[in-house]
This record gives structure tokens, C-alpha cells and sequence, in this order.
DNA sequence: TCGGTTTACGAAATCGGTTTCGTTTCGACT
DNA sequence: AGTCGAAACGAAACCGATTTCGTAAACCGA
């Protein structure tokens, strides 16, 4: 006896009805599923637009759904992007997460998202395990280790990295114009009358980002003829802290400018001010990267490097889509899209604790 | 002409050999797809330890990965794990992805996760987002307003609810001990001394958690008869902040307990309490909900209530799994599980603002 | 040694879409 | 009217795994 076609009629109680499937659509608007297929991804081939409204209603009427996995294996495109962020607890990272799920959302994209705290092994876990998935392209927040694997990735697949780099280069990158971002920095410290500056930074974290900040807040030390130093604090809280609180005793009064090279260095830097008293000592003045919400309220609001996180976003997922695009249309590596590295650029916020 | 058996040799130069099929390491292994398949999912069905043997070395010589899309098709399993946050910029969301994308990665599954910002609308389009993405399981921390969206889900496939229920009830739930915590911050603004408590709220806040927290606050009030209030800020800075500010002042010196109801509050009010100088009023007293980083610096610690993120993260992994492992094994939905209410308990940090 | 049961494995169907290729239809232009 | 080309659509192959079902071999107790 042939297989009966399986109807999707609502069989006895109107309780859930069979998932429907290509070919019932087909069967119930009367053509053929290679049809619907056509209307389901707006294809070229048009078609008649009596047909076209037709299988609207039915797929209208019926609720009905295409099954992803079914789709993704015969086009081999899943529309997901896998994204691996190094550290979530920073909130550059969350700001980030929500920018990229807008940006994918918008192109219908999905996120598959892996965290890897700063870990390398699990980075490297974690970029096996989106890929194995069928990600159509990989975001990449790199927290270092990984050079070789995540190059070796970009030839298989679209890569975009976020705001740190690996060794190799000739993989894209997204990231902050830092440099300017460090001399406006030097800028409103100079300008609020601090005669020598310390960048303080964590001996922990040795990422490009950082030595970028590094070089260019040396740089500008040299152009302006300011005097000035890194100051690395250790890992962990107290070493880290008395260290510091013995810089800024020793310039006390000196007319000293700080600068925090990131969030959590800012918060450490208060938590050692807080051993000095709750306002700045005299003439000590303050900046810091990225603008979290305490930094309007810490020191009656602490200047600030703000990144314009949305923009980086878009500009992450616009990259992996062009390249996502290639991949889908070239037949050979022919036209492959050459590395480029883009900056976007962020602002300074001005606030008390650089006022004169 | 019979096909051609594709084999895998690197063809002339060693560059990206051919993907391979699960049938060409079958050949190679001189067995069929079908064990092979066993091997790669160890199937009950045993195997001589020879041909595992065999089949292992295959795999690990030629580096194969089976297709994931093809196995999701025939299996309708994807091991994802659907995440919608309704706050990224909340820590408690990050802390609470972070947790998620641990226990996911422990039983082998990923997260793909959306964000609706607190939007409703951007809610109910990622809910069928990702339930058309074949997500095995969902976890959802709402922002309100699709409850009857999110209990319809809930009968179509495995969901859990984070943080903040709906309305409907029959979804389960993980969420922390709210009462307690409250009577414990309670508890100790009262053995600071406090003779009359607030609990500060926001406007837009009208969350289930919030309301929560509020009724527990009155309750615990009433039990050990102190004086006190709820205080709703508006939303927006000045109008909240001086309608904060003029509670404050009508209080001040008559030994006041203020508890912030989240991170966020707290910050509103660390903002308008700058305005009245930087250290607390004399006998003004603090604790807040959520540990945030800035809670050891501000006020030179502010006592908290600390939900325990990472088992939280955990114990809705670990529920899902249940209701998934329910769905792939049992025929019908006989023995469908009932749903539960998981409160993992939190703690109090005491800190500064309550001391004596 | 012989039935009976278990174990190891292969052949082929199957999941539900997409894509290729071929056929029909229709309109337009000599 | 005849021809040509494009547009609209259908039949069937295809993506690459899993799963069912069947069979041969191995094992086992009597």
C-alpha cells in the first residue's frame, strides 16, 4: 500500500497539529514544494503573483514554519554567527554582545555565543565547537594564545576580530581609534593643569590593546615634552593597591595626572583613593577608559574615554557579512576580500575630575 | 558512470582537502556509515573494540567533524540552548551568561542568545527566532508583556524561566530567595541602628521580582514592627533623584535605612547622595540588592545581597536538560513533568554602610 | 551438536528542505 | 502564423548524517 500523504488536518481534538512540511504547503496551495521553496527565499524566478498570494494564505493560515536544520544542510548556510567574547563580566563586552545581537537581528542572523574568561584552552574549545556548529562566520574577542588556531579558522571560514589582534595579522579587526583616544586623554589632564602623568595598567593583562595604549601614551609624553611613566600594578588586590597608594604619595600635591587603561584598572585606582579620603587629593586629577555607569558618580563624575560600542558593533557584523557574501557567491578563492583593519572612533567625556 | 568515490587525498599541492562524509571514513575504515555513526555517538549497540579501534584512527588521521546540520535534520536535536536576556547591561545578565555558557558547554550543548533591551516586541521576535532556529530548550528572562507567547512556548518545547515568572504560572522557575535576602538586609540595617527603612523602587521596574521584594519588605516590616515604606523613583534623573533627595533630607538624623532594590537604583541613589556630600549622612544607613564591583568601593563598601549566579546559571541548565532528555525519550507526553520552582538561596555581604 | 539468544554490523529508508534541469506557457516581434 | 526567448513552474536529485530493520556470526547452555 503507498505511504499516505500525512495531512496536517487537526485529528480529533484540535490539539496540536503534525508539524507541516514543505510538500504539504505545496500539496494544499496547489504546486509543487520547489515552488513554495521559490517563495520562501524570494528567489529570482518570480513567480505568477496569483501563486505567490496563494501560498501566502496557506503558509499564513497554517502557521507553518520551515525547519532550519533541513534548510542548513542543503544551502550549507545556517545564518548564525558564532561570537566568542574573552571577559563578560567587563562591560565593554556586555555593551558589545547587545550591539552585535542588533546588528545580526537586523540581517535575520542569529547568535551563537561562547565565553571564554579569559581562558585560552577554553577559547580554543569554544572556536572548534562554534565551527563544528555551522556558523556562517566568527566573531572573535580574543584573550591570546590562540594566534595560530584562529588564523588557521580565518581560512576556513569568515573572521572579524574585535578589538584585540592576533600576531599573525591578516585577519580583520574592529577596534577604537586609541591612539587619539589617549592623547585626548593627555589632553584634558594637560589642560586641568597636571604636569606629570602615569598610565596605570595591570600586570595581567598583556593585550595589544593595552601595549597600543601604552605606545601612544608615550608617544604623546615625548610630543609634549610632558614627563611621565607606565605604572604596572601587580595581580591581585593589596600588592597591586600600596604600590600604587606609594605613587601617588610619592606626587602628592604634585600636580599628578592618572589615567586608567581600562574599567576594572579604575577600579582598583578607586579603591585605593578610597584609603586616601573620599574626594581627590589636591591636585590630583583623573581619567579613565570606557564609560561605565559608576564613572559619573565616582569622583563627581571621572573623565572619561567612552568607545562608541554600537558602531563597533555594526561595523563587526556589516565586515563578516561582506565576506559571509563572498564565500556564498564566488565559485573560487579568487576574490577573496584582502585584511583591513577599521577604527572607530570613540569620545571624551569631560567631567569633574579633570576640571581645573 | 558510476560516482566516483570522493576520497579525501590532499590533491596536488597539500592545500584544504575535500570535507569529508561520514561515508568516506566508512570506506576508509572498510565499515558502513552506520557504525561509524555508532562510534561517533557511542551507541548502545557495542562494536569490537578491533573496529572502534579502526574507525577512531580514520577519524583522528583525517581530522573529520560530522556535519552538524545533517545530524540536527535526521536526529531534530541541535544541543543549543536558546538564551533571551531581557538587560545585558545588567552584571546580573552577564554573570548569569557567563554561568549558562559553562554549564551549557559541560553537557556539550551552546547558547544562542538574544537581547531584547527591555522591549517586549524585540522579545516575541526572538522567542520565535530562536525556536525556528531548532533550539532544543529555551531560557528566558523576560521583560514582561509576552506571557501568554512564553506559556504557548512552553508547551511546544522545553523552557525555563529566569529570574522572572509570568503570569500564567505552569513555567518553571529559578530564581533566588528574594524573602530572605530582604529580611536579611533588613536584618541588618535594623542591628545598624535604623529605626525606619525604605525600600527604594523604580517606576518602570514593575517586574515580578520586584513586587517580590516589595511585599517581603512589608511583611518583614509588620512582623517586627518597625516603621518604613516603599519609595517608587520616576524614571529619569532629576524628577527621581530630588524626590529621593527630599525623602533623604526629611529623615535625616532620625536614623534612616535605605535599601536599594537593584544595582540599578543603587546607582541612581549613590548619584543623588553625592549631592548631599561624599560620605553618608550621619546615621543614614545603605544596602542593595546585586553584587556589583563598585558595591566594595562606594561608601567604602555597601552592604549587599548577593544572589548566587553561578548556581542559579547552573540549576537552570541542569532543569532544562531534565525536561529535554523528558522530550527525545518518552513516546507521548504521559509523563510529562510537572512544573517547578527552584529558589537558590543567595547572601548578605556586610559591609561599611551598615556598620554601627 | 543443536536450538536459541545475543552481539556486531550492513543496506536502505529517512529527515525536510534546496537546487538543478527540463518542460510548458505566454507574449512579442517579424 | 511562426519563431523565439523569457518567465513560471514541476520532477527528481541532493545535502550528510541517523535510524530502522534484517542478517550473519558468535556465544551459550543442555
Amino acid at each position: 500500500m503507498p505511504k499516505m500523504a500525512q495531512t496536517a488536518d487537526n485529528w480529533e481534538t484540535g490539539c496540536a497539529m503534525a508539524q507541516m512540511r514543505i510538500k504539504d504547503i505545496a500539496a494544499e496551495a496547489g504546486v509543487s514544494p520547489a515552488t513554495v521553496s521559490r517563495y520562501l527565499n524570494n528567489r529570482p524566478g518570480q513567480m505568477t503573483e496569483e501563486t505567490r498570494a496563494r501560498i501566502a494564505a496557506v503558509i499564513e493560515r497554517t502557521g507553518y514554519r520551515p525547519r532550519a536544520a533541513a534548510r542548513n544542510l542543503r544551502s550549507s548556510r545556517t545564518n548564525l554567527i558564532g561570537v566568542i567574547l574573552a571577559d563578560i563580566a567587563n562591560p565593554f563586552s556586555s555593551a558589545m554582545l547587545e550591539g552585535l545581537s542588533a546588528s545580526a537581528a537586523a540581517r535575520g542572523c542569529s547568535l551563537m555565543t561562547a565565553i571564554s574568561g579569559n581562558d585560552s584552552a577554553k577559547e580554543a574549545e569554544s572556536l572548534t565547537r562554534l565551527i563544528d556548529a555551522g556558523v556562517d562566520g566568527l566573531v572573535v574577542n580574543t584573550c591570546g594564545g590562540n594566534d595560530k588556531a584562529i588564523a588557521a579558522a580565518a581560512g576556513r571560514l569568515p573572521v572579524v576580530l574585535l578589538d584585540r589582534d592576533v600576531a599573525d595579522g591578516g585577519v580583520d579587526l574592529v577596534t577604537s581609534n586609541n591612539r587619539e583616544l589617549v592623547a585626548g586623554l593627555v589632553d584634558a589632564l594637560a589642560a586641568a593643569g597636571s604636569e606629570r602623568l602615569c598610565l596605570l595598567t595591570e600586570a595581567s593583562d598583556d593585550s595589544p590593546v593595552r601595549r597600543e595604549r601604552a605606545e601612544a601614551f608615550a608617544d604623546e609624553l615625548s610630543r609634549r615634552g610632558l614627563a611621565g611613566e607606565v605604572v604596572t600594578l601587580a595581580d591581585g588586590g593589596v600588592e597591586g593597591v600600596s604600590r600604587l597608594d606609594e605613587t601617588i604619595r610619592g606626587y602628592a600635591g604634585k600636580k599628578l595626572g592618572l589615567i586608567a587603561v581600562n574599567g576594572l584598572v579604575f577600579l582598583r585606582l578607586t579603591e585605593a583613593l578610597a584609603q586616601l579620603g573620599p574626594s581627590l587629593p589636591a591636585g590630583l586629577k583623573i581619567a579613565t577608559f570606557d564609560d561605565y555607569p559608576w564613572n559619573h558618580v565616582l569622583f563627581g563624575g571621572v573623565t572619561t574615554a567612552a568607545q562608541d560600542t554600537l558602531t563597533i558593533a555594526e561595523r563587526v557584523v556589516d565586515r563578516l557579512s561582506e565576506r559571509i557574501d563572498v564565500v556564498t557567491t564566488t565559485v573560487g578563492d579568487a576574490a577573496k576580500l584582502a585584511p583591513k583593519r577599521i577604527e572607530v572612533p570613540g569620545h571624551i567625556e569631560h567631567r569633574a575630575s579633570t576640571s581645573r
